[in-house]
RNA sequence: GGGCCUGUAGCUCAGUUGGGAGAGCACCUGGUUUGCAACCAGGGGGUCGGGAGUUCGAACCUCCCCAGGUCCA
């Protein structure tokens, strides 16, 4: 049975019987920080459990997608060495929702087992809970499996009792828990890893193999450790297909089935070796045919290879892949093509790897695969040049590699090293300090055993020891720096009040508010009764149209007045919430307020207006993002201003210029066709199916406000904000600014309404500036520009080439007053008007006239004096030029120093010059 | 979030106690010659990633920022 069948007969069976079959949902978890990646089928249905959500069914039944890599569980080194190990697998699951319970599940699961996947009943095993012994409560024998087992016909004989570790399910520490029940399968004495040929169940040498896990979630577990009967006790299983497959195929290894072997043969076209021939190749091939899994489904969960979290893990697994491949032949490294073989086997059950989402992944794994062979590269020369230097400094009569193997590079270089260490230090020790190796992987990414491969082929050991400790270093370095963060917590008033008070936010209807009651006055931190005019103060109200701080959309600001009155008793500055479902007016009284007046408050609407149309373009660009630049675009932070928006989000490069002109231009589009812009309160679980975009990590109620943009077409998301009717109300949309935050996330700042026509203006008025500047007309100002910064580049060269040449005029008329001092020619003078390179150019053409001597000359630009000093090639062992220059700028007080032939100082005192200038036939007498 | 590395001509890169911005390839002109990376001579091409500081003087030292690489969390 091929694993396509056994995935859909899993999933009709539970159909038949009630069940909903629902869909995987993504690797990546939605609202659970607390979890990398999705690893288990109930990962979904975790708050349905728990109680926290509702569904329109309470059975379900689902083939979810897993990866186990990075994290709690780790199964990344494992992958390959056995026959069982994934980081990327399917799980088969059915759950119940406080329905059916053991009496349902245990013989449906021996029914679908025995019957629909015909497995052997003499094959199968099964296991219960056999009971503990807790501090706070004894967990009884889960007899009832024990009997429902027995009823289906399992013999006594193979039901075996295990204890907590193995037969006990808890999600954490408290909360939903219970016993589980576990079908296992004898895969017969020849899948023995300990060579076992007639152990017996429950032995773990690798002969039985557990396919299916029933867990029975029947208590609550308290602080105390206390179990109490869940009044509706749970289903949750889970079936490994990957197991189940090799099971029904006859296979001992997952890597055997139908899901991996057409994945090895294609590594097998990739490489020149064959699978099944060499035992250390093979496991190369499983790692390579597993990693292209996970790596294709993380991608096409809108992961991206990246430097940190999620998209590191990714990372691992796809540089880890790309190394085995190039274990298995490093000419053609193409890991690439083999997860387009998986796109291609997955594509029936798993659409989205096929079509233009699919073409994403592809291109994702190439660019990697590039970086990747960039960074090994690079990495493997800096460690040939390690290499070198240490064979390089051994002692001398121990043998020489060639010098010209100084030069050669990979290959050959390391051939080179090699042949030079067998022939000269073989039985010598030569160890490879610890701190370079981690130094290689640690800046410039070289993987571990990549180092440990190529020292091996030089016979040099690395000192692993002292890789570890750098590395324990470097990890204790980020632990320190982590524990900064801590969050701001918000004054204790607010706590207590928020038992009692919740303001009510009546802003989207109306921006005025009246008969709002004053329920708290907040003055820095502590409550109070009253507040007089002209203080500071936090005002608390029963309800407000003031929108507070949230979904990066900025508090609002405006007034409160008397009732029936306008005079005004005080002024808002911002508006936030410091705990949940309270929103306090950051104020300035302007009369005596006091707790239990009444106020009403209105916001100023200009401002908020503009709110309005930035946060309603956040919304297009989002929507305009995703279309122009891919799904994996997330929004990840939002600021939403009345002077601008800015949003941040996941994209791994920079934008092109055009890539921001289609995005501005999507953008306006929807904007001039005016689109209704709607608001709709529902349940978030419909919501949620409507494919409106939720915000990771973000919490939200059971109702949920979801905008919609031309009748969701073209955005719909989850949102508490403000928002215009119509699209055409934000005017227009402009981009002014695209960069990074950080490696993976890029950012926008944009701008709208009104705020274009200013920025129009600004730009205008820069422009005319710059063309009465130019006296250019307004359309010829970057003509104009361009032939003024042609003009003035020309003009610099003419100015260097007078300046040498007047230089060199200079210079001759020098030459006549060289002296003679005790045999040495020197030429000292003043000059005027030379630059300091045109200096330099006069002092060598003199030193070349002059043949053998010393030139000296001064001068003075821009209030500062300099000096220069040449002597020629055959006078350096006798003078210093630094050290001449040095005595003579002392006299003007500078400093000064280059090389023995040519050197310069510069000096503070201009008027000193002349003296400098004539001291040095002097200063070159003493040194003679 | 923290650490390390890199950024120099169109491309690949040199450039050490801070003191003349360079090579190879590519490009242009002329010559020689024409068969696979032809040769010879000459030439153009640089905000040394950006900014601030230290200094008489910064590609080089310090700080900040930007971009890329890489490791740890």
């Amino acid at each position: 049975m091929n694993s396509d069948e056994i995935r859909s007969r899993f999933l009709k069976f539970f159909e038949r019987r009630g069940h909903r079959i629902v869909r995987s949902s993504s690797l990546v978890p939605a609202n659970d920080p607390t979890l990398l990646f999705s690893n288990a089928g109930m990962n979904q249905f975790k708050d349905v459990f728990l109680g926290r959500e509702k569904r329109d069914y309470t059975r379900a039944c689902s083939s979810q997608k897993c990866v186990r890599a990075g994290g709690k569980h780790n199964d990344l080194e494992q992958v390959g060495r056995t026959r069982r190990h994934h980081t990327f697998f399917e799980m088969l699951g059915n759950f119940s929702f406080g329905d059916y319970f053991k009496a349902e599940a245990i013989p449906w699961a021996w029914e679908l087992v025995t019957k629909d996947f015909a497995i052997p009943k003499e094959k199968l095993y099964a296991t219960i809970f056999e009971g503990a012994m807790q501090p706070h409560a004894d967990i009884p024998r889960d007899s009832e499996a024990y009997d429902l087992w027995r009823s289906v016909g399992v013999p006594a004989e193979r039901i075996f009792e295990l204890g907590m570790h193995d037969n006990f399910w808890q999600m954490g520490d408290t909360g939903p828990c219970g016993p589980c029940s576990e079908i296992h399968y004898d895969m017969g004495p020849e899948a023995s890893d300990l060579g076992h040929t007639n152990c017996r169940f429950p032995c773990d040498c690798g002969r039985y193999v557990e396919i299916w896990n029933l867990v029975f979630m029947q208590f609550d577990r308290d602080e105390q450790g206390q179990l109490t009967p869940l009044p509706r006790p749970s289903i949750d299983t889970g079936a490994g297909l990957e197991r189940i497959a090799a099971v029904l195929q006859g296979k001992l290894s997952n890597f055997d089935t139908d899901l991996f072997m057409p994945l090895i043969r294609e590594v097998e076209e990739q490489v020149s070796a064959e699978y099944g021939k060499d035992p250390t190749l093979d496991t190369s091939f499983r790692i390579v045919a597993d990693h292209a899994r996970a790596s294709t489904f993380l991608i096409s969960d809108d992961v991206l290879p990246s430097n940190e979290g999620r998209g590191y893990v990714l990372r691992k697994i796809m540089r880890r892949g790309m190394r085995h491949i190039l274990l298995l032949n490093p000419e053609k490294p193409l890991f690439t093509a083999v997860v387009l073989a998986v796109r291609n086997l997955m594509g029936g059950a798993y659409p989205e790897l096929l079509g233009p989402a699919g073409a994403h992944i592809s291109k994702v794994v190439l660019d990697e695969e590039h970086r990747f062979q960039r960074t090994v590269r690079v990495g493997l020369e800096k460690l040939e040049d390690e290499l070198w230097e240490i064979v390089a400094t051994l002692p001398e009569e121990r043998g020489r590699v060639p010098d010209q193997a100084m030069t050669a590079r990979s290959a050959r270089a390391r051939e080179v090293l090699r042949q030079a260490y067998i022939q000269a230090y073989l039985g010598a020790k030569v160890v490879f300090p610890g701190e370079k190796a981690f130094r290689l992987y640690d800046t410039y990414g070289l993987p571990r055993d990549l180092i440990e491969e190529v020292t091996q082929d030089t016979g040099i050991t690395v000192d692993w020891a002292g890789f570890d400790r750098a590395m324990e270093k470097q990890r204790e370095r980020a632990r320190a720096s982590w524990k900064g963060a801590e969050k701001k917590t918000a004054a204790p008033a607010y706590q207590e009040l928020a038992d009692k008070v919740q303001t009510v936010f009546d802003g989207y209807t109306q921006v005025k508010s009246s008969d709002c009651e004053i329920v708290a006055l907040i003055q820095k931190g502590q409550p109070t009764t009253e507040a007089k005019a002209g203080q500071e103060i936090e005002i608390v109200l029963d309800h407000t149209p003031f929108y507070a701080e949230s979904g990066g959309q900025v508090g609002d600001t405006g007034r409160f007045f008397a009732p029936d009155s306008d005079q005004e008793i005080a002024h808002i500055t911002d508006t936030y919430r410091p705990v949940s479902g309270v929103t306090a007016h950051k104020a300035t009284a302007r009369d005596t307020l006091r707790v239990g007046d009444v106020v009403t408050a209105a916001i100023d609407n200009e401002r908020r207006d503009a709110i309005r149309r930035n946060h309603t373009a956040t919304h297009l660009l989002h929507a305009a993002l995703r279309t122009t630049l891919g799904t994996h675009v997330k929004q990840a932070g939002s600021l939403v201003a009345p002077d601008r928006l800015r949003f941040d989000f996941s994209h791994y490069a920079e934008l092109g210029e055009q890539d921001l002109l289609d995005i501005e231009d999507l953008v306006n589009q929807h904007v001039l066709k005016n689109e209704e812009v709607r608001t709709d309160l529902m349940d978030i679980d419909k919501a949620l199916a409507t494919g409106a975009m939720a915000l990771f990590g973000e919490k939200y109620g059971d109702r949920v406000r979801v905008l919609s943009v031309d009748d969701g077409s073209f955005s719909r998301e989850l949102c508490g904000g403000t928002h215009v009717r119509r699209t055409g109300d934000i005017g227009l949309f402009k981009i002014v600014n695209e960069g990074s935050v950080a490696a993976g996330t890029r950012r926008i700042e944009a701008i709208t309404g009104l705020g274009v026509l200013e920025h129009l203006r600004k730009s205008d008025e820069a422009l005319g500036m710059v063309g009465e500047t130019l006296r250019a007309k307004p359309g010829e100002v970057v003509e104009a520009a361009q032939r003024l910064s042609e003009t003035e580049k020309k003009l610099r060269k003419e100015l260097d080439a007078q300046q040498m040449k007047r230089a060199a005029a200079q210079a001759g008329d020098l030459l006549d007053q060289a002296r003679d001092i005790k045999g040495v020619r020197v030429v000292s003078a003043r000059v005027e008007g030379v630059s300091r390179p045109a200096m330099r150019q006069m002092v060598d053409q003199l030193r070349a006239r002059l043949g053998s001597g010393v030139i000296a000359l001064g001068s003075v630009a821009d209030g500062k004096a300099a000096l220069i000093i040449g002597v020629t090639q055959d006078l350096t062992s006798k003078l210093d030029a630094g050290k001449i220059v040095r005595q003579a700028a002392a006299l003007m007080e500078g400093s000064g120093g280059g090389r023995k032939d040519l050197a310069e100082a510069g000096g503070k005192n201009p008027e000193k010059l002349d003296e400098c200038v004539q001291s040095v036939p002097g200063i070159i007498d003493k040194m003679l």
